[in-house]
DNA sequence: AGTGAAGGTCTCAGTTATAGACCTTGTGCG
DNA sequence: CGCACAAGGTCTATAACTGAGACCTTCACT
C-alpha cells in the first residue's frame, strides 16, 4: 500500500469519528508541534539538556512568555522533563524524555523533506506571486 | 550519526544564521504545515482530487475562510494545484502536485509516531494534571 | 545600597482565527 | 415568473492568542 493510500484510509477512519480532536491523534498530538516554537525547542534539546536561559538565547525571537508556555506543554505531554536545582537563584534544566527522543526520528525525516523542498517552495512562491498583476 | 546529533548539528547551523525565518527551512516551510488545518487538508487530498465543498465537508469544523486561506497557501507553495471547470456555477478541484505528494511519506512517518504515542501523551497529561491540587 | 543573573509571571496592545452573513451566476420547481 | 438553492468564495465583527516589555524574588558581588 502506498503512502498515499495509507494516509487516505487513515483519514477515512478519522472522518468516521468526525475528526474528533479528543480522539484523533493528528489533531491531538501534532497540533502542539505546530505552534511555531515547539518544534524548534525540541530540536534545540536534541543536543542535550539545556537551561531556560540557554533556550531563550538559542531561539532569539521567542519571548519568555511563549518559551515558558511551550515548555509547559511539552512537559505536560511527557516529551520533556524539568529539573530544578536548588542553587540560588535556582536554575532549571530541561531535557528530552524518552518519548521526546522518540520523536526525533520522525521529525528528522520531515526536516529533511523541508530542506530538500525548500528551494522548490521558494520558486513556487515567486511564480505564484508573479501572476497577480494581470488583467 | 544518530538522529539526535544530526538534528542538533543542523540546529547549530541554523543558529549561526540566527534562525532567520527567510532562510531556515523549518521555519519557512514547516510553519505552514503547522496551522492546524493544512496537514489535515494535505491528508484529505491524499485520496485523490477533491472539490472545495467536499473538503469543507471532510473537515467539519473548518470555516470556509480558513479553508480558502490554507488552500491558497498550499497552492502558492506549489504543494497543490487548483483547477477551475467552466461549468455553472463553476466548480473547483484541488489536487496534490508532485511536491505535495512527496510530502506524504515524511508526513506519514510523523503521523505514525503520533498514533503510536497518542496514548503515552494522554497518560502523561493525566499524570501532569493530577499533580497541581497539591500543597 | 545598587546591580546583575536566575526563571518566571503579568499586563497591554496588536495580530490572527472563527462564525456567520452576504455575493454572483445559473438551474429546477411550482 | 419568482423563489430557493448550489457552487466557491469574500467580508465583517468578535473572540482568542501572541509578543514586548515591566515586574517579582533571592542571592552574590562591588
Amino acid at each position: 500500500m502506498s503512502d498515499e493510500n495509507k494516509l487516505a484510509s487513515k483519514f477515512d477512519d478519522w472522518q468516521r469519528m468526525r475528526l474528533d480532536p479528543t480522539r484523533c491523534p493528528v489533531r491531538n498530538v501534532l497540533d502542539h508541534l505546530s505552534d511555531k516554537w515547539t518544534t524548534l525547542i525540541v530540536i534545540a534539546l536534541a543536543g542535550g539538556p539545556r537551561r531556560f536561559g540557554e533556550l531563550n538565547r538559542s531561539i532569539p525571537d521567542i519571548s519568555k512568555r511563549m518559551l515558558t508556555q511551550c515548555l509547559r506543554n511539552l512537559e505536560r505531554d511527557g516529551l520533556i522533563t524539568r529539573h530544578v536545582f536548588p542553587t540560588s537563584p535556582p536554575s532549571v534544566e530541561y531535557r528530552l524524555a524518552d518519548l521526546g527522543r522518540s520523536l526525533l526520528g520522525p521529525l528528522g525525516v520531515l526536516i529533511e523533506w523541508a530542506e530538500a523542498s525548500h528551494q522548490s517552495v521558494l520558486d513556487a512562491r515567486l511564480r505564484f506571486d508573479g501572476i497577480p498583476p494581470s488583467t
